[in-house]
DNA sequence: TTGTTATTGAAAATTAATTGCAATAATAAC
DNA sequence: GTTATTATTGCAATTAATTTTCAATAACAA
């Protein structure tokens, strides 16, 4: 299986476009974690590696991520976009705590049949699904339902 | 059933707050179409209704609505987010087209079944499930299939 | 009615994301 | 290799969405 770095150099030559090093930094950070990011903890994340891309970079490299495969982004959060390395992960979905933020990952696999049925009943090429749920995890329904 | 103003006043009073014409001017409008709707054109909708609204109140009136259970947030697309009225509708579920912008909603029953089970097998108090379906429409695939 | 204080509109402030620009550097052509 | 072209970079300025400040207003309980 290609790196993700095979993968974006052949997207970018693929796309006339020119590959820095930034943008291979941007993308070895992302993939050293499986884990969600948001552009500044991203950033922040980087400058601790002593890596300073600045975050316009970061902002212009993103849309290339998405088109590219690498990510996706997830949910919009604390009025922002948050995101996710895809390449080389299985598709997953979220089920996140909306009091405490902890978010897990779920395989659900009747998914597949439902997104194939939809794509064939109303004549779409379906690129991406996304299917988050929210509530209250165990400890924080507790904590929820005491506090009002 | 109860009307969404009843609910709203309901709520409002259970909370100690206080409810306003503009509120409720608000949800006379979100309510007399069924659509998705962002801030920007819900203004719009009362500017020219002849109700002035203030985007300030729109803004601050969003989360008691979400809150209470008459609207929910659907997408994030074009740099905001987008709503709904969830209120006396069906749970459905929404297929887009990222060319054209196209919203086919859809009912997916076996999304209960799944939630369920997540629901018990995570110990989670679930309030909320989004799926969010993108792809192209079937006249957008044939121009993006030519364009490139 | 009256007092308290939540809500309002308008403007200012904040935050996320995009863009302009001069300097730099990646690639292709020599 | 060297050179020419021009995409990319960082920084600062800009745009757009959303939040907040604040004085005036008005909802509602007493």
């Amino acid at each position: 299986m290609k790196s993700p770095l095979e993968i974006f150099r052949k997207y970018i030559k693929g796309k006339g476009l020119r590959n820095t090093p930034e943008r291979e930094t941007i993308i070895r950070e992302i993939f050293s974690v499986h884990d969600h990011f948001d552009v500044d903890a991203l950033f922040f994340r980087m400058k601790n590696q002593k890596h300073k891309i600045s975050k316009a970079s970061i902002y212009r490299t993103i849309p290339l991520l998405i088109e590219s495969g690498l990510i996706k982004d997830v949910f919009f959060e604390d009025g922002h976009l948050h995101y996710e390395p895809l390449y080389g992960y299985g598709h997953h979905c979220h089920l996140r705590c909306i009091h405490c933020g902890k978010v897990i990952e779920f395989v659900e696999e009747k998914m597949n049949t439902i997104i194939d049925r939809l794509s064939q009943k109303h004549n779409f090429n379906i690129l991406h699904h996304r299917l988050d749920v929210t509530g209250y995890c165990s400890e924080c329904s507790d904590k929820v339902s005491v506090q009002g």
